[in-house]
DNA sequence: TGACTATATAACAACATAGTTATATAGTGA
DNA sequence: TCACTATATAACTATGTTGTTATATAGTCA
């Protein structure tokens, strides 16, 4: 058992570490809204299209986003829409975290 | 808007860094059933007291866990008991990905 | 106080990661 | 084919992270 379960932990952690960037965050919430090619995520997240490509990549990979060639385009779209769900789970968590304290400005400024 | 956007993407972001570990979710796992000291979790886990601790302190910064001392030891428990249910939408995710490929072992074993 | 236990931290090595620039690959249309 | 656009990748740097060992700190009990 503890040795599946370890097997188990690494793929909960690698799925999170997946969600663990802000460039990939954005990229994600770019999402939301319907596919996107490479160049619009680029334009949109302000990321250069080396490393927007290298996120989507890595997010493709770990089956967060579909990939689909489209001509001389390659879109990308939302894989499992429940990803939002643990972001909102998340979002609820740091601002009930952030309220807990009395000042969110601060925090906010004192972000890392 | 965007600004602050990205402030609220690097606290989402470092919020599942939090988690994105293996030993740490095994911690917050010994965790799910009531608060246990260094010395127990170290046990528990199989790591080594130094890291454990390391990690603890990671966690209760982070707002994951809440530390009390009581005598000789340290007690941590969950802050929120909602972090499950991120683990479980994860769960549920992973294990959606893994049965769209037929065989579960096979990818278990070409972990990463 | 002194010996002991429990926890935290510092310093370090090994490794992973994000972002950059430059380049490769592949589709399009003349 | 040639020029052009779109995307991916390689090589590299800088930075961050994990885990280790050794040590510091602090509580307990004789």
């Amino acid at each position: 058992m503890s040795k599946l379960d370890d097997i188990a932990l690494q793929h909960v952690a690698k799925y999170f570490k997946a969600l663990a960037e802000p460039m990939r965050l954005k990229v994600l919430n770019a999402l939301q809204d319907g596919e996107k090619n490479v160049s619009q995520l680029t334009a949109i997240s302000g990321g250069t299209q080396a490393n927007v490509s290298k996120h989507l990549s890595l997010l493709d990979q770990y089956g967060l986003v579909k990939r689909e060639s489209r001509g001389n385009c390659v879109f990308y779209s939302i894989a499992d829409p429940s990803v939002f769900e643990l972001c909102e789970l998340v979002c609820g968590q740091i601002s009930h975290r952030l309220s807990a304290h009395a000042d969110i400005g601060k925090l906010l400024k004192a972000r890392e």
